[in-house]
RNA sequence: GGCGGGAUUCCCGAGCGGUCAAAGGGGCCUGACUGUAAAUCAGGUGGCUCAGCCUUCGAAGGUUCGAAUCCUUCUCCCGCCA
């Protein structure tokens, strides 16, 4: 049996940083003392309710706390949601209605469990309405046990300052309200990545001045997304869902830079390829666990036959969508065509034409050849890129 | 309440009366190459009935042969002082 010192070396192994040093051995040990689970916090914004492997380093890592035995109390931000939380990039962001939110959380949710453990012994989920719809004379309290010197500490809000962004009251507000939710769940322990450092220790002072025992907390590194240098989030595009399609994932995952592969195993806790693997294949290794986790493994085995067909292979995939070409069986009008069947405009098209990205059965379209007699369309497949196929029919 | 700064094509950001569909960067797309949708290199990136035409530079008016650029009003954003 391992002692709570092991655990702790086990649950920190990968983790950014553990705050107080030494303060979760404690937890672990007074927990065992106690025979009771530790109440392990991670607070969500339901207004982005598309996981996607980010989300999961988190997850994951509470996911660890539950194999332990240890209890997860997710916090759903209704009632921040409903607020509007103007944070990042002094973008307001529309406050949520009430079925938003729900609709957000349930989806939320049922995606987290693709990491999480339903059972009830261990996950709870809160909302913050019912403890931060507050009456004025209650938030004032809470409002006066921090300082703006002290809140402004925050490297990002103190960059804002210096640099005159907006930084808006609310936002300032916002650190202890996530603050209270530690307090009204009695948190023991709180997750979050290291972008949210100092809103966690922040977290400690609050609870200590509702004379409550201070959390620890743990924070994960944030993972990159698939272009390698920033952050991954949906925003930015850059991001694997864990509801996307198995050739998706896939796909995107093999388009990380070599370089970012590292954190990538270590974060999602992917099982290392043997040694002496070729970075190609141990990105597929990757790739393939990625899937597996999601998918199965079976969907993860054609997923990268698929990639093996399309970009190696330079091969048409299997299955093709069938297009209906609107012709009175005359001329076909080459940019129209791709256009309607691909979303685009004909200019892009006409570009894609030109730039020799347009085939038909695999052989590529001459540049200039804008129109076609629709005899040598029937039946064909239309490719552009590599990515995108269509079978010509007439409609 | 006063003063000042700003709103540009997906994003950032130049432009300050014609040579502007608008520099540069990012992103994205395509091609070559390859060990991958990595890296690298090259090209492209408003729309269309495409050597031309049409619509874009917060909104509406105006000046001018001609406006993203000048004027007026309006809307929104930001900072400073009170």
């Amino acid at each position: 049996m391992p002692t709570p010192s092991q655990i702790a070396a086990q649950l920190t192994a990968n983790a950014h940083e553990s705050l107080p040093a030494g303060g979760l051995e404690q937890k672990l040990e007074k927990a065992a003392a106690e025979r009771r689970p530790l109440r392990v916090k991670l607070g969500l914004d339901p207004t982005a309710p598309d996981i996607h492997l980010g989300h999961t380093v988190v997850l994951g890592k509470l996911r660890e706390f539950q194999e332990l035995g240890h209890r997860v109390v997710l916090i759903v931000g209704d009632y921040t949601a409903r607020v509007g939380d103007p944070s990042g990039r002094s973008q307001t962001r529309p406050a949520l209605s009430g079925e938003e939110i729900d609709a957000n959380a349930a989806t939320y949710q049922e995606q987290a469990f693709t990491v999480l453990r339903a059972d009830p012994e261990l996950l709870e989920v809160r909302r913050n309405g019912e403890w931060l719809a507050m009456e004025a004379d209650e938030l004032f309290a809470l409002a006066r046990r921090a300082t703006v010197a002290q809140i402004l500490e925050r490297e990002d809000f103190a960059a804002r300052f210096a640099e005159q962004k907006p930084i808006s009251v609310l936002e300032l507000l916002y650190p202890l309200l996530q603050g209270y939710d530690s307090v009204a769940i009695e948190a023991d322990v709180e997750l979050g990545g290291t972008d949210q450092t100092f809103n966690l220790l922040l977290g400690r002072d609050i609870q200590r001045s509702y004379g409550l025992p201070e959390q620890t907390i743990l924070t994960m590194p944030l993972l990159v997304g698939i272009d390698g240098e920033q952050k991954m989030s949906k925003s930015l595009g850059n991001h694997v869902g864990v509801t996307e399609a198995p050739a998706e994932q896939f796909g995107k995952t093999m388009r990380l830079p070599d370089e970012a592969m590292d954190g990538w195993f270590s974060l999602l806790a992917v099982a290392p390829a043997p040694d002496g693997t070729l970075p190609r294949d141990r990105k597929r290794h990757l790739a393939r666990e990625i899937v597996a986790r999601f998918h199965g493994h079976q969907a993860a085995a054609g997923a990268e036959a698929a990639f093996d067909r399309l970009f190696v292979e330079r091969d048409l995939p299997d299955e093709i969508a069938e297009h209906a070409v609107t012709t009175d069986g005359g001329r076909v009008h080459l940019p129209a065509l791709i256009a309607d069947a691909f979303g685009q405009s004909r200019g892009e098209a006409r570009r894609l034409l030109e730039q020799g990205g347009v085939r038909l059965d695999g052989e590529p379209v001459a540049a200039d050849r804008f129109d076609v007699d629709f005899s040598e369309l029937d039946g064909r497949v239309l490719q552009a890129g590599k990515r995108r196929f269509v079978r010509l029919r007439r409609g």
